[in-house]
RNA sequence: GCCGAGGUAGCUCAGCUGGCUAGAGCAGCCGCCUUGUAAGCGGCAGGUCACGGGUUCGAGUCCCGUCCUCGGCUCCA
């Protein structure tokens, strides 16, 4: 008895014969524009071979969108861990999940994966995609799924897992538990099957995949590395492949070449090349030395959020590096935090030769990793009135922490680095005023650094082990952060059970030139260090109340924004940041002095400007100048001196002659003064 | 901390399976040359081949350890 199924579309339906398959039911809708990949079937993600229910709202998952490139990265996977047990026999592969940008798979193998394995891998890939496989969905129930993968101990824990309930879908590719026909969770396995009918493979997975091998465009496997089974350093440590896949080889060398991009951007190697900083081996890891250049931009992001904190209300401060570790127990550092601090500097009179003194207890320091005791002591240092709040303390604060050795990452992950901290002290009703000034502050010192609005604003909330503040207290705190944020129009998103066990927190991205996101700005609420220090001020009741802390970094870290920064602008700072933003070039010694003058008449106006006065040709001091990535190079010869001009090569845009030395300097201190950032690049220089 | 890949001049790199006194380009220094928009010419100097052991007649090269860097994992109060 055949039978018809109604399906739609976006107001548009269609009959068809029960069994129909989600593509033959999208090409009766006429909603296939493009390359797909998959369906959508009410919302789920549904292949397009598999038929679809009665009644079924479809549409199409294209190729070029990100989550098309998912599900063909998900495939991807699959395909690449078919190609490693054919090339390993007796690997055993655990999970294999798209990921931003890419793919990875997990697998248990004798030995790690070199590089000549990972292009034998990538050979055998493309030999078995041309073998133009079919991805097939097969239903089947626990004791079918535990038996097929007896031999793979990682599917095998995945399905108990699952059966257990206590499967967390946020990493891996667990089945979701689909409604089967009654007696327990029904779990979905797919089958590479080839043209002949036999199944070259089959994994545990939830799907959806590509119809078949040869819908996969364009991939590339790019690096292994070690990763432990579900994370946990306890379990045992798999060999992890990445690799990448996209929607046609154009896309994917662009992608290959947003890679290329980002390593010639890196900021050790920019910050090495232009002078900028340094890191000597002597000095140890994840610490670093800013040399004259890049100190100079660092002075000006300095100055920059000295002045505006002030203008803002905030009170500088100033504190020690090193306190006794009895402060550091009071705080609760040395119970919570103890790894990542520097060991004690035990000042036992022992160690220093001294005779017949006692070992007084407490002589021990530590070294600070973080600011928050010393601005709460300069709160505490008298009684505070509910009047005088909110107090904003505030300080550019260097702080040291024994990042664990694999993690330490040149400036963006240090192990000294200085935050521009600052903590705030409010009463209740002032909360969300105070934080909603942070988010706008970060806001403009965004705009002002030349990277836009925030990319990403996320709140995070109370995780499971929190272990300071009541329910109470971190529901209001929440909802705080929520009123503030909303406040300023940004949009956000919340990270449930991803908040500091002290309180919840906002945390502000900015995405970058090559658009990559960082991380930067973080604003969180603490119960924890106000009781810990007894913190109060006295009400207008009389009593002592509790103020909320606010702990706020804005840079975040000021190394870490810096480096940022130097990678966005691939190394040339906007002119008021950039170390040199004047270079003088005289065509010829003869015009050494014009060159003077030249340089004089900005130095006047405190522009930095240097002189070439070397001996070299033209077209080297040029390139010198532009190598340096200098903002402005002024090339000076017979025809400018007499009449007192000056020929414009920007780093930015298009060359000028014969400019009126006066009105460029008056442009530049105007740019100057504005803070304008740099022109886009035309395809010029980079 | 764990897995892997590395460490040769200030920088970028060469140095094959162990075998002359470890090379090149750029940068630096010295000299020559000197008017127009990305590398003028010549010379000189520069290395404890990360460090420490070991194997060997002989080690930059092979083995072990340490340090450091890179890519991941974990962590990121």
């Amino acid at each position: 008895m055949s039978q018809t199924i109604t399906v739609q579309h976006d107001g548009a339906s269609a009959e068809l014969e029960s069994g129909a398959t989600a593509l033959e039911a999208l090409k009766a809708l006429e909603a296939v524009r493009g390359q797909i990949v998959a369906a959508t079937v009410d919302g789920h993600e549904w292949d397009l071979d598999r038929p679809v229910p009665d009644g079924a709202e479809l549409a199409a998952v294209y190729a070029d969108t990100e989550q098309g490139r998912a599900i063909l990265r998900h495939s991807t996977a699959h395909l690449m861990a078919q190609a490693v047990t054919q090339l390993f026999p007796g690997a055993k592969w655990a999970i294999g999940p798209p990921i931003e940008d890419g793919f990875y798979y997990d697998f248990d193998v004798e030995r790690p994966f070199t590089p000549e394995d990972l292009e034998a891998i990538e050979a055998r890939m493309a030999a078995l995609a041309r073998e133009k496989q079919t991805y097939v969905r097969v239903e089947v129930t626990r004791e079918a799924a535990l038996d097929e993968f007896a031999d793979q101990p990682y599917k095998t824990e995945v399905i108990e897992l699952v059966d257990a309930g206590t499967i967390v879908s946020a990493v891996d590719t667990a089945p979701e538990e689909a409604t089967g026909d009654g007696d327990g969770p029904t779990f979905t396995v797919y089958r590479n099957v080839r043209p002949d009918g036999s199944v070259a493979w089959s994994d545990l997975c939830r799907g959806p995949h590509v119809v078949s091998t040869e819908r996969i465009p364009a991939f590339k496997l790019l690096r292994s590395a070690g990763a432990y089974w579900r994370g946990r350093e306890d379990r045992p440590m798999l060999q992890r492949i990445y690799g990448t896949a996209w929607e046609s080889k154009k896309a994917l060398t662009a992608h290959l070449e947003l890679l290329e991009e980002a390593r010639k951007r890196d900021h050790r190697k920019l910050g090495r090349d232009l002078e900028l900083v340094h890191f000597p081996e002597e000095l140890g890891p994840g610490l670093s030395i800013f040399l004259p250049a890049g100190a100079m931009v660092r002075k000006l992001m300095e100055d920059w959020i000295r002045d505006e904190t002030l203008a803002r209300g905030y009170q500088p401060v100033y504190t020690p590096h090193i306190a006794k570790e009895d402060l550091w127990h009071i705080s609760g550092h040395l119970e919570n935090y103890a790894e990542l601090m520097y060991p004690g500097m035990d000042l036992d009179d022992s160690d220093r030769g001294g005779e017949g003194q006692e070992h007084r207890p407490g002589s021990a320091y530590r070294l600070k990793p973080m600011n928050c005791p010393f601005h709460i002591l300069a709160f505490t240092s008298r009684t505070r009135s509910y009047r005088e709040l909110p107090i904003r303390i505030s300080e550019l604060g260097t702080v040291y922490r024994y990042e664990r050795s694999g993690v330490v990452n040149g400036m963006l992950r240090a192990r000294g680095f200085t935050q521009d901290d600052s903590h705030i002290f409010c009463r209740d009703d002032q909360v969300v005023d105070e934080i909603a000034d942070c988010v706008e502050f970060a806001r403009d010192l965004y705009r002002v650094f030349g990277l836009g609005e925030p990319s990403r604003v996320a709140i995070s909330t109370r995780p499971e082990k929190s272990l300071a503040g009541n329910d109470e207290a971190w529901a209001a705190a929440e909802q705080a952060l929520i009123d503030a944020v909303a406040r300023t129009g940004l949009p956000y998103e919340t990270d449930p059970g991803e908040g500091a066990f002290y309180g919840p927190k906002i945390d502000i991205h900015a995405r970058d030139a090559i658009g990559r996101e960082w991380q930067l700005t973080t604003v969180q609420i603490d119960f924890n260090l106000p009781e810990r220090f007894d913190v109060s001020y006295v009400g207008a009741d009389g009593a002592k109340h509790r103020p909320y802390m606010v702990h706020r970094a804005l840079f975040g870290s000021i190394e870490r924004f810096f480096a940022v920064m130097l990678e966005s602008f691939n190394g040339a700072f906007p002119t008021w940041l950039a170390p040199e933003q004047v270079r003088v070039v005289p065509v010829a010694a003869d015009f050494l002095d014009y060159a003077q003058e030249v340089a004089g008449a900005l130095r006047a106006h405190r522009v930095r400007v240097e002189v070439d006065a070397g001996d070299g040709t033209l077209g080297n001091k040029i390139r010198d100048a532009q190598t340096s990535k200098v903002p402005y190079s002024l090339v000076v010869g017979g025809s400018e001196a007499d009449a007192g001009t000056v020929a414009i090569r920007p780093y930015h845009g298009e060359q000028r002659k014969d400019v009126e030395l006066d009105a460029f300097v008056h442009e530049l201190v105007d740019e100057i003064e504005q803070k304008r950032p740099p022109q886009p690049l035309p395809g010029g220089p980079t």
